[in-house]
DNA sequence: GGGACATTGTACCGATCGGTACAGAGAGTC
DNA sequence: GACTCTCTGTACCGATCGGTACAATGTCCC
């Protein structure tokens, strides 16, 4: 029997893996069997609601994940230079230096967008308004800090994009580290 | 009758269109018969190799647009920054302001990634190399000129992602302006 | 042990998938 | 008009799609 809390967290985590590795409508309830090694049955028991559910508990579990780890130590920290250092840090393990693409940035190229439009908006929402906000405690203006969050996160994006199109870690690696010093910059 | 040529590159554009609006493997054939008004004996006598066939020569057709109004501009511009501005206004015209996706980014993102790997890698890689060849004329060192040329590429992929992601092609814009600067900074 | 209820494996559903076979329409040549 | 040869619509293929039904099993309290 499953222990409620504790299992869903880690099926939810499988199933991630899954639609990163084949996108939304790439992962095949096949797919999803083999790699939660939960069968159809158990699979509409615990998310009645399809595939469709399973995305959006997905999603959720991600930004919770990025809530806690991130946007939270974002708008708690006194000195940017760390906060900073830290988002830097929690992103690199995140996205597990490169190796590891973005489910939502995925999400939103493809056709699935639509539905999972206001998942994929707020994640990417609150992450900015949560960097924007230590970027001000260092001194920049709020359109400056709003524009420099902004160049941020389409940073992370686009390194992911690129490391994997070229297969190439070191791209992802670099990316993060100019970032560091163009966030930090006066 | 087809006009061998001429048509054959309409076809290539709807097909271009379907895989950016469904990806890969989301791009039915029944999805690629409307676009395209073929039937799959036509669909089929024009590319033998099925599905992998159309992408393959979709990601070659972008391959030539960007090495005719991309590429080979970079290398001959004699002035740099004109030559940005040239590949910055190429761009935006290309993407529609942010409002269109990078087929190859995507494909780069999904499980296709490892069926195109070489299409991918290719369209990165000569980019970069003819971004940074301009680069190192405005005075930049070799691996400066690398670096920044890196930094072009994962930004517009990164804006693309992430204005598709919140639907504000503002995103795109304001990236494509940012970089503008950053490449041709001293 | 027995009843209640959560969980699961399996068989099955209609729809759609990518792909094939092929007869015949269409156009060019003589 | 008859012969090519290119092109295309249609019927069909087995496989797989997402999803459902349900009986069987497990787990708990009593």
């Amino acid at each position: 029997m499953l222990k409620k809390g504790v299992e869903r967290k880690e099926v939810l985590r499988a199933l991630g893996e899954v639609f990163r590795a084949h996108g939304y409508e790439g992962a095949s309830l096949t797919l999803i069997t083999e790699a939660t090694g939960l069968g159809k049955g158990s699979l509409y028991h615990l998310f009645p609601g399809g595939k469709e559910q399973m995305a959006t508990e997905v999603l959720a579990d991600i930004d919770g994940w990025f809530e806690l780890n991130i946007y939270a130590p974002l708008r708690e920290a006194s000195d940017p230079a760390r906060g900073v250092a830290a988002m830097i840090a929690g992103v690199d393990q995140y996205f597990h230096s490169g190796d590891r693409v973005c489910l939502v940035g995925m999400v939103a190229l493809g056709a699935a967008r639509d539905t999972f439009a206001t998942s994929v908006d707020d994640y990417f929402a609150r992450w900015q308004v949560a960097l924007a906000s230590l970027l001000r405690r260092s001194g920049l203006s709020r359109s400056q800090a709003q524009r420099r969050a902004e160049d941020a996160l389409l940073t992370i994006q686009g390194a992911l994009v690129l490391a994997r199109a070229r297969n190439d870690a070191g791209i992802f690696r670099r990316a993060l580290s100019d970032l560091t010093a163009r966030l930090l910059a006066p």
